[in-house]
DNA sequence: GCTCTATATAGACACTGTCAATATAATGTC
DNA sequence: GACATTATATTGACAGTGTCTATATAGAGC
C-alpha cells in the first residue's frame, strides 16, 4: 500500500527531473535551484543529493536528455524522408533550429559551460552521434569537394547554432513574430545548400 | 592632498570596472560578484551601487566596452587593408574569431542573456555598427546574388559566432592546441569566401 | 559659516549550494 | 522471525550571494 506521504518517495529521481525541466522551461536555468526543485517535488532541500550529487549533475542530466531527444527527432525526420540525397542536410539543420526556437531555455542550457559538465562521457557520446549524422549526409552530398566533410559539417552546425544562439539573445529580429523563427533561418540554410549545388 | 584611504575613493567607478574585468578574465562571469569586486577594490559591499545600480549593470557595461573594442579592432584592420574588395569579409570574421579565442570569458559574457541587458540602447548601437561593417562588405562583394546582403551577413556572423561559442564549450577539438583556434576556423571562413567567388 | 548632494559604511533579509548529523524505510542475511 | 546493512529523507548549519535600508561622512555650491 502506498501511503499519502511515504518517507521513501519511490520515484523521486524522476520527479526531480520533471520538476527541474518544467522550471527550466518557465524560468530559465536560473530558476532551477536545488531548493526550489526539492520544494516543488515536496521533499526537503537535502533530499535531492541522493539522486543528483549537485546542481551541476542535475542540469547535466537534463542537457543529456535534450540531446537525446534532438537526435531522436533528427533520425525520425531522416527516416521519414528516405534516401533522397539533396534535402537531407536541410533536415538535420532545421531540426536543430526548430528545437532551439521551441525550447529556448533548454537550448541555452546545452551550451552553458558554467552550468553543465561538457566532459560528461554520455553527453559527449550523444553529441558525437548528432555530429555523425551531419557528416554522413555531407559525405554523400559532396563527394569531390575542396574541403573535407568535417569542415562542411562544422561550418553548418556552427552557422545553425550561432543563428539560434544570437536570435535567443534578441539579435537580428524579435522572436515573437514566428514561433519557429523561420524566414531568415530558412534563408541561411537555403543559402548553404545553394553553395553545395 | 590625497590621503592613504580617503572616504571618497575618487575613481571608484573605473576601479570597479577594471577589477571586474580582471576577475572576468580569470574566473569567468561567475567570479564577478558585487561583493568580491568591492572587496578587491578595497571598499565595502554597499559602495558599488552608487556607480552601477546592480550586478547586471556592471556586467552590461563591461560587455559594451568589449563590443566597442571589437569594433575598433575591426575598423583598424579594415583601414590597414585598404579597399581591396575580396579579403575584407575575412577580416571582419577573423577579428571576431580572434577576440573570442583570446578572451573566452569576455566573449561568453557578450551572449549571456541572463547576465547582461541585451535591450540596452548603447549595447545595441555598437552591435549594430559591427553588423553594418559586415553588411557593407557584402554589398560590395556580392552585388547580384540570389540572397540579399543581410542573409549573407547573418549567415557569416552566425557561423563565426557559433563556431567560437561551440569551441569554447570544448566542441570539435580542444582549445589548447592553438591559441587562435586557427586551422578549422580559417577553413570555414575560407569555405564561406569560396562560396562567394 | 551653511545646505545639499554624492558617496561610503554597516547591518539586515531572503535567497543560494553544500555539508554533517540524524532519523527512518527498505533490503539482505541469518 | 531478528538483525545488520544500505538507501533515502530530514534538519540544521555554514559561507556565500544580491539588494535594500538607515546612517555617516566628504565635497561642492552658496
Amino acid at each position: 500500500m502506498t501511503q499519502l506521504k511515504p518517507f521513501h518517495h519511490g520515484d523521486l529521481k524522476r520527479v526531480l527531473f520533471d520538476v527541474a525541466l518544467a522550471r527550466l522551461d518557465e524560468h530559465g536555468a536560473g530558476g532551477v535551484t536545488i531548493r526550489a526543485v526539492a520544494k516543488a517535488a515536496g521533499v526537503s532541500h537535502g533530499a535531492p543529493v541522493n539522486h543528483y550529487k549537485d546542481r551541476r549533475a542535475l542540469l547535466t542530466a537534463i542537457a543529456k536528455a535534450q540531446f537525446d531527444a534532438l537526435l531522436t527527432e533528427i533520425d525520425s525526420r531522416l527516416e521519414e524522408l528516405g534516401e533522397d540525397c539533396e534535402p537531407r542536410i536541410e533536415i538535420v539543420a532545421s531540426a536543430m533550429m526548430d528545437f532551439g526556437f521551441r525550447y529556448p531555455h533548454r537550448y541555452r542550457l546545452l551550451w552553458s559551460a558554467d552550468l553543465i559538465d561538457h566532459t560528461d562521457a554520455e553527453l559527449l557520446s550523444v553529441m558525437d552521434r548528432i555530429y555523425d549524422r551531419l557528416c554522413t549526409e555531407f559525405s554523400k552530398a559532396v563527394p569531390g569537394r575542396k574541403f573535407d566533410k568535417d569542415t562542411y559539417a562544422v561550418a553548418l552546425w556552427s552557422m545553425v547554432h550561432g543563428y539560434v544562439d544570437m536570435r535567443l539573445s534578441g539579435m537580428f529580429e524579435p522572436l515573437n513574430d514566428s514561433i519557429s523563427g523561420a524566414p531568415r533561418g530558412e534563408a541561411i540554410i537555403d543559402m548553404f545548400k545553394g553553395f553545395l549545388a
